[in-house]
DNA sequence: AATGAATGAGGATTCATTCAT
DNA sequence: GATGAATGAATCCTCATTCAT
């Protein structure tokens, strides 16, 4: 049944079965042809779209990366004032669709992979200076001087928090997660402006 | 004549080589032949000593948790006083035994194989409950209900720090992190008990 | 609009892909889909009008065949008297056409083939007997009876001037080559008839 | 049986099997799996011991060569005067040694792997200079001035006998071959110096 | 006429592990 | 105690070829 126009189906099934594999093996030691069975082709089909394993790696990253700015937006989107915004982007961190035992597991993989590829590191890098940034830009109105350091804690403890729910693996961490973060914030407010 | 209590030496040799093997490599993709290379014998001395590539890993990781407790202890041997007790398990956290780029590549790494070897994760769980309490009992008399959550916080924090070094791999980042951490412990103190 | 008549057009665009690639690449690893990418076509569709990646080297081979002896006559028709025409014929192997190195790299290549296809086994030899009758024919009323070795020899040291020029592949061994052999002819011309 | 000082034994192995299969084959797209096989060991260790197929090519090339030389310098040793010194090297060029099919389809492989390969390139052309200069060593005190010209020739009708003789893969052609070429040299020293 | 889609087969290479010495 | 020898299994990747459109 070869069609035409195969190729975004092929490749979103590939970038999807990497993320599931990466997920239920738990490392990177995951073979490009489990991949492409997963996504229901064979391993040829899978350099062919994809070109090597690690460009197959690099576009299962780009996408978590990109699910995750656009959570984001569209938690910012929803959110009115300096506070409940800064709220807003810790809550799309958590968010069920980020916050998966797979995706975290994947998430993490990724920041080994980021010893390794540059291109992995840039991507990683990016997403961490725009999630500074975001915070940044609404936290300068509410601590001044302090909203730069108050950033990197929260981005920082997010990060965490991720990497120990990788390790605990218990489903129903994302409240506990929010709620720690948020106190955080919470904190941060409490000291106000300097 | 053959050498007597040969294997402790070749032991700690083979510990040291995989943990500069996996940051000179920046992953868990590290040979035994080169590690038994590194360590100045064959790989066949390797698995007979260790039986596996498992359980080499396995004693680096301990051996890396069990610097890291010393390390803590000593730390706290010299500190008086509960805040300046937390701050010292922040300060041995960053100290630079820990903090070199090869042992923060290893511990990352560590993580992932927790997502694998049931033995690995139990190591860091132990190290996560460890430090947990160890915050725990100091913070208590100082913030009393809250201290559970200021505890996680601090720790998910130092986490979240090794993380992201491990993606920076500048030198100098010691003092940045002390300080961050620092200033949440503050932060948690300037708020009192509950 | 189905363009007719294509078939011969792509034929002859496949064969000089064959030949420029071949000559590009150094030897047969070539593979179809480059060839017809240099052709300007899917490699489908090279298969389709050759069946097969051992055809097209047929075909290709062919081709450089029916070349040679095009310009072996077109040298015959235009020389006078037994030795201008001997002379003719080795002006004509060695002439710009087939001396590119990209074509005596096919050549060489062919000659591998021949080890493995009868087809092309067949083809060379149908080269060999002719270039060996066309010099048998005008050095028989000079020499006799050592019009046969002659011939040979000949012959053997035109492939041997291809085999090394395309060790060389060096630009301007033309007129060494051409040279050479005619020596050659002059020696066997000086011994005379027997 | 593992023994001590296979290394040298496993490498010849190598190298006459990689010739034997060349030779059977008629090409280089030889695996290294059946030349190990051929040679009674596993591929893993065909690796082990040579790095790669090209390191395997190029030494059975090398032994090739070498046999190739020592054949010539044991005739060399044998003959006395200038002219049985060069039909001397004639014929070692066409002993049984090396004139057999399967080391002249090897030999014409290489040929073509040095259109790819530097090193293989590299080796060819010392085969040729030394064979030149061993010629022209003794032709010059026959024929002066002329002994470049005639050295040139005779090499390479050597090498166009090995690739007609490539080509017809019939038995007992040493002899034809050796009357050939020989009958070069007669005809350059009739002629006499310049 | 022409091609994107798809795959099975195969190949070089690597590696953990075992074994005899 | 120590190692060279050896391999089976596995992996990434390539390619000729086929097929439906």
């Amino acid at each position: 049944m070869p069609k035409l126009g195969m190729e975004p189906i092929r490749r979103a099934a590939l970038v999807k079965a990497t993320i599931d594999e990466i997920g239920a093996m738990g490392n990177l030691d995951v073979t490009v042809r489990d991949i492409a069975k997963r996504a229901g082709m064979s391993s040829a089909l899978a350099h062919h779209y994809f070109g090597g394993k690690d460009q197959i790696f690099l576009a299962a990253m780009r996408h978590t990366l990109t699910i995750f700015g656009a959570e984001v937006r569209a938690a910012l989107a929803g959110a009115k004032g300096h506070q409940a915004r800064v709220a807003a982007i810790v809550q799309a961190s958590f968010a069920s669709t980020n916050f998966q035992p797979k995706v975290i597991a994947a998430w993490l993989n990724f920041y080994v992979l980021a010893q390794t590829s540059a291109d992995a590191q840039r991507l990683l890098r990016i997403y961490q200076r725009r999630l500074h940034s975001n915070l940044v830009h609404d936290l300068r109105p509410l601590l001044g001087g302090r909203a730069q350091g108050a950033a990197t804690r929260i981005g920082s403890l997010i990060d965490g928090q991720y990497l120990r729910q990788g390790l605990l693996r218990d489903a129903g961490g994302t409240a506990d997660a929010t709620t720690l973060v948020l106190a955080l914030l919470e904190l941060e407010l409490s000291r106000g402006a300097e």
